[in-house]
DNA sequence: ATAGAATGTTACTTGCGGTAACGCCGAGTC
DNA sequence: GACTCGGCGTTACCGCAAGTAACATTCTAT
């Protein structure tokens, strides 16, 4: 590479970086409005946040589920890191499940107006079949990828059988949503602490239904 | 009362069941654009179905989240009915709460439309915090009532301490949880048969989580 | 100087949820 | 019969949102 193409070379890379800066920005500019006033917030907000008009907004990421696609794979990212972390802390397998379920409240309780975004159902790219709209890829971006990331972590650390990956991956998506429906109801509530919503679903997760007693009055279970 | 007022009251009964009549059959019109069309339908497209202009719409459901909560009531009822009767059949407990994640995923299976209708948040009445928007309560009301139903059945029928209203809550969102992500997840992929996941999520619930082996050459869960 | 690319704005379109004003009809009252 | 009221319906409109076309400016390369 000649002394003149290198420095196109590097003039393109100097734009693709000035391009990624920019675009970092804007994300940051949303992130503010979104967790200031929810989904909901409106493209002209978001731009006027960070200083510019919607057309520079719309040519960065597409749309707006493409900001908010955007958007939401930081966040993710950050609480994936944190789940993990927490499932690789030392201790038996029951103390390692409690930390993860424990480190998922947490956030949820921290930083509710992250997670209400990240629970807004965006439109899937690609979405529309022949029913006229996708009916099994509705839900949020954030459930299906913990589930799956979730899901990669049981199959390789559990002897599950012939069936490994498949079930890993019905565990992963079950748990997930075990913490997803009862942390909403949680944070809506506040009906007990994070400690013994963590001891009940990991009982729970241990088979505790299985074996409890009937009700001494009631038709059993 | 004479009969005059006899007469006046028997109209005004006559009215209210005129009202009704009127009522469902704007519910019924908007079932099959939403059916049709998704979440999204515009109201417009709700009352040229029902042969009607948009204001009549408001005037008998206040507005669009009236008339989706009313929609939403219907198709609520009976899934949870499917559930209460497969809870209720004959057979052990693992049979029985094998019956209902069956039943979900089959009526998840048999009407995905009507499920992701079901799915959709709505903004509740009410919903505006102090932090500007409640946190907490965005999840579809599908979840809410079901997790909420599960709880009622659980904490009359098993024996689980003196904190069993708690628990049976925890535990019933938290499966209700389970089946929903699953379900979605399953739903979008078809990665095996109904009957395999209703045996998986079993287990799962049955405790196989805390008694799996290591795999032979991961790191150990 | 010219052309092209990148970055930015303004003005506009379409469609949505929702609402005000009005019309018509039937029933009741005088 | 005339009038009023209530119920059911329409039309026209508003504000706001997502998205887009057209244009302007600046910088770089030839």
């Amino acid at each position: 590479m000649g002394g003149q193409a290198q420095a196109h070379a590097n003039r393109r890379e100097d734009q693709q970086e000035a391009t990624l800066r920019r675009r970092r920005e804007l994300l940051e500019a949303a992130d503010r409005v979104v967790l200031r006033e929810g989904p909901e917030a409106s493209m002209n907000a978001i731009a006027a946040e960070a200083g510019i008009t919607k057309p520079i907004l719309y040519r960065h990421f597409g749309d707006k589920s493409g900001l908010y696609r955007a958007l939401a794979q930081r966040h993710t990212d950050a609480l994936l890191g944190t789940l993990r972390a927490a499932l690789d802390r030392p201790g038996t397998r029951r103390e390692r499940v409690e930390a993860t379920v424990d480190a998922y409240l947490t956030a949820i309780e921290g930083a509710p107006q992250v997670y209400r975004f990240l629970m807004h159902p965006t439109d899937q790219a690609g979405a529309d079949t022949e029913k006229g709209f996708d009916a099994g890829r509705h839900s949020a971006p954030l459930l299906r990828r913990l589930g799956e990331e979730l899901a990669a972590i049981i199959g390789e650390r559990l002897d599950l059988g012939p069936e490994s990956a498949q079930v890993a991956r019905a565990w992963g998506h079950g748990i997930v949503g075990m913490m997803y429906a009862a942390g909403d109801w949680w944070l809506g509530e506040h009906p007990c602490s994070r400690e013994r919503l963590v001891h009940q679903l990991s009982d729970l997760l241990w088979g505790t239904l299985a074996v409890a007693a009937d009700a001494p009055d009631g038709p059993g279970l």
